[in-house]
DNA sequence: ACTAATTTTTAGGCTTATCTAAATTTATTT
DNA sequence: AAATAAATTTAGATAAGCCTAAAAATTAGT
């Protein structure tokens, strides 16, 4: 079994590894944990002797499937717990990371399972993001930025990459949310900021953000 | 904001303690905990320090006001999961005490009082042991021990005092649940045991089981 | 009341997961 | 290709929570 400390570093790095599993570097994951880079030197080590990563001196580190098993795990009970959250208990998408962040760490593969089948299987969290099966297969998302869009293009939002409070707030703010149909109206190419339209209303974003909301073409 | 070690000693602490708040002796928590009696003087000064215990050398340990808050609200915490894994999950009222063991410290108060209402305000766990309500009260239990029921009393099952899987396990196989209807049909005075009547079927529980359940007469 | 048994505390160590500061390796400039 | 900058690792410490073994205090037995 894995300790807290252990599983978040192997979250830290699976995210961190994007989907062609590139290597993560030591500063990349201090950042991500909010730790110092000696301790993430450290903690690599320990996860090489359990064969959870690869690493080598300065070349960055690599989960191995054992690993990327645990993480992928890791990942489908914060996302599911999430759903619970959200669908069951009536919170706000912006408010249930932290709760999900304690969580996902819970050890009861029955309980994520009972879980699961109460949520009725869902395949998105909250942010729109995909949860993986029991197996640790992501669903295919046919999802594109929203900075990728053309003019003139419509579709719909399904998903954020970010899901940090004061960025789901401000979409709040703004009428987006999961579902919430948009119409690119036009885009400045000095900064690559865009008029969209939401329910009749045009509305200005930055680029900052068009770039962490998935939308599915239509 | 305490450590998940420090919230275990609250809460054996707060068990040991009793209706009347007794002191809980080193080695009683020591057992309770799986640990070692110097473990025990180790944390009671760090729990003093930090005003959640009272402690007098060789005089064993109390809990501070500040410290039973805290005890009851995992406690709280801890049957409210029960309730949810059994009522919302379908777990077995035997499985559950190891996953609400976990879930008891996950830290959001919000989360407790949103799970608090989608459960219906529930005021006993799934083995019938009341649950304090957000400040820290306990619903009054009219119940008593089913060793103390004289011949041809009855009365329903309301709770058990203990909630190890074997034991629950007996008791299914007893056709025991919370709810059932029992008859003392005759005592044997040398050991304590007894014959009772179950869905009109008689049945011998040894004074060992018939200590550890709780009934309401009617 | 005094010795023996038990309970509790103290002393000294260990492991995990951190940290800072210094040393080393890799990357970037010029 | 040196020199400088940045990234990473190593070395040595620290705090939490646990341990064993020994010492001290309390309780029990006669």
């Amino acid at each position: 079994m894995n300790t807290l400390a252990e599983e978040n570093y192997l979250k830290a790095i699976f995210k961190l590894s994007g989907e062609k599993n590139e290597a993560a570097t030591t500063n990349a994951i201090a950042e991500e944990l909010n730790t110092k880079a000696s301790s993430v030197t450290d903690m690599i080590k320990k996860l090489t002797d359990k064969s959870l990563v690869k690493s080598q001196k300065y070349q960055g580190t690599i989960l191995t499937n054992k690993g990327r098993k645990i993480a992928v795990n890791i990942v489908r009970k914060h996302r599911l717990w999430e759903v619970f959250l959200v669908k069951k208990l009536n919170f706000y998408w912006d408010e249930v990371h932290d709760i999900a962040e304690q969580l996902e760490h819970i050890k009861s593969p029955k309980l994520v399972e009972h879980l699961d089948s109460f949520l009725g299987y869902p395949k998105y969290d909250p942010h729109g993001d995909p949860i993986p099966n029991a197996e640790g297969e992501f669903p295919k998302a046919y999802s594109t930025p929203l900075i990728e869009m053309k003019t003139s293009k419509h579709g719909q939002v399904v998903g954020v990459t970010q899901d940090n409070p004061s960025f789901l707030q401000y979409l709040d703010k703004l009428n987006i949310q999961l579902g919430t149909s948009i119409k690119i109206i036009e885009r400045q190419d000095f900064d690559n900021s865009m008029d969209i339209l939401i329910d009749g209303i045009t509305t200005h974003i930055s680029s900052e953000v068009a770039t962490n909301i998935l939308i599915k073409e239509s």
